[in-house]
DNA sequence: GGTTACGTTGACGTTAACGTCAACATAAAT
DNA sequence: ATTTATGTTGACGTTAACGTCAACGTAACC
């Protein structure tokens, strides 16, 4: 078995906790199948789960993540939903344009002013 | 007075409340002078200012940005502290350096999601 | 058949970043 | 002198995203 995966390995794989794992389930971001009482996680889960971390590493809240997430499912998607979920990409995907220029800018600015001090430091060890 | 604001003024200028602006304080990251008992912040706050809101953006917590507010109020500072500063910059470089390169691959990914789901949309709608 | 190993569900605790509300101070305007 | 606007300090409430038990189930191994 290839595709199924127990909560441990996840937690290895991607390395969260297994409380977040169930936290995430309940907020309906993941659905990992029941053996029994036991979850067996599949690849999708495994996307969803990456694509999660992903989400949170930009600064998105896990509601915000969870509109994006049925972009990537939409199998038996009513046409009205997804119409919807574009709606919803579409911003998230504006938002993350201007965060990435504005990180630039960011980026150039720290950049310098750490050379600023750089060079400040040089000059007062020079004292 | 062209380098003195009130509480209100900064937060119409900068969309915060003044809640916000006095937990900044609290914690150290804002340091406005007081006439009687207000508070009268100057050029060096609204610089600040900008800086933590930036931060926020990033997905900073208010502690990393506090370390890195240091690096641009320089003047008085032992050699000791920026070095230690410099080295906590440089480490928050890196992760922005990250970030922004992780962030251009999430932008084409979600990008071409997007078209998928586009595709298939005008696809169903001509069922 | 006992003990690990791994899993489960509550239930409550925690931290960050404020929101909200009460009670009071002060300064300007009427 | 009293509204009105603007400010202040506590103190407590709130939300998100988990952490941390406790108590229990079950499957496998010795």
């Amino acid at each position: 078995m290839n595709d199924k995966f127990t909560v441990t390995q996840l937690c290895r794989e991607f390395g969260v906790t297994p409380r977040a794992l169930r936290f995430y389930e309940a907020k309906g971001l993941l659905h990992p199948a029941r053996e029994g009482t036991r979850r067996r996680f599949g690849q999708r889960d495994k996307a969803r789960l990456s694509l999660i971390l992903r989400g949170k590493r930009f600064g998105f809240s896990l509601a915000e993540i969870g509109e994006l997430l049925d972009l990537y499912h939409t199998d038996n998607t009513q046409v009205s939903q997804l119409t919807r979920t574009l709606e919803v990409a579409g911003r998230r995907l504006d938002d993350m344009r201007r965060q990435r220029d504005e990180l630039a800018i960011a980026i150039e600015e720290l950049q310098e002013q750490m050379d600023v001090v750089a060079d400040l430091l040089t000059k007062k060890k020079t004292d």
